[in-house]
DNA sequence: CAAACGTATGCGCAATAACGCATATATAAA
DNA sequence: TTTATATATGCGTTATTGCGCATACGTTTG
């Protein structure tokens, strides 16, 4: 049962909850500072959260260069699948300064790319 | 956004995801001391994990005499839906002793009343 | 190599949650 | 009306979690 217990346990923080919100909906990967941006919230707080969501097998990490990327871990259960058609529900709205935000950051980093 | 914390942090404990996991496996209610028996756990921590799983609008009671039973609450959005989903997923066998013993327990509800 | 940038983590404190115990409340039975 | 049964809850203790701060670690850049 522990496996369970710990998903709901890392789901059940706002800053995380967020987090996993943010993944679901860019369908992408994001780095750690990009969340910092996104959530407002300090770096070593979001770092934190990341390796509690990592323990949760919720999330990986991808390194490129002095950035860590994290990404949504693929899906390998039901209750998985069902936990994140779940969180995929939960409303734009609720999440809106964000999201959009987020999109506006995601634009940036391809910008980047370009120049 | 915190309901949605408020429902996974309900979900975070052994005690209380055992009774949800109970009552969308029997489908049907099942009142305190029952509950004590099947999980070989103290009345009072099995009150108090109801009350927490009530105020989450997980479970609802309906009181009968001296009995108090309890149901799951009415899903009222495709979140909770996606979620109960989830935990009826959660194996039998994770559950074992528990689920075999409350079946037994039900039987004996059923033989007292007929009595 | 030094400086800058991105990320992670150890430490200590504060808030919260879990739990054991005793007891209160409510209903039913004697 | 006393007693027994079922359930709930207040109190104090302990365990867990979250967080701010400082700092360490790793990579890149100059």
């Amino acid at each position: 049962m522990n496996e369970y217990i710990e998903l709901f346990k890392a789901l059940s923080d706002m800053t995380r909850l967020k987090i996993i919100w943010l993944l679901t909906n860019i369908d992408g990967k994001i780095c750690v500072s990009e969340i910092v941006e996104v959530l407002e919230e300090y770096q070593y707080n979001v770092s934190r959260n990341l390796r509690i969501l990592k323990n949760a097998k919720l999330i990986e990490e991808v390194k490129e260069g002095k950035w860590v990327y994290y990404h949504l871990c693929p899906v390998n259960s039901e209750f998985r699948l069902l936990v994140q058609e779940a969180i995929k529900t939960i409303p734009e709205s609720k999440m809106e300064k964000e999201i959009s935000k987020c999109k506006w950051l995601l634009t940036q980093r391809e910008a980047c790319k370009k120049s």
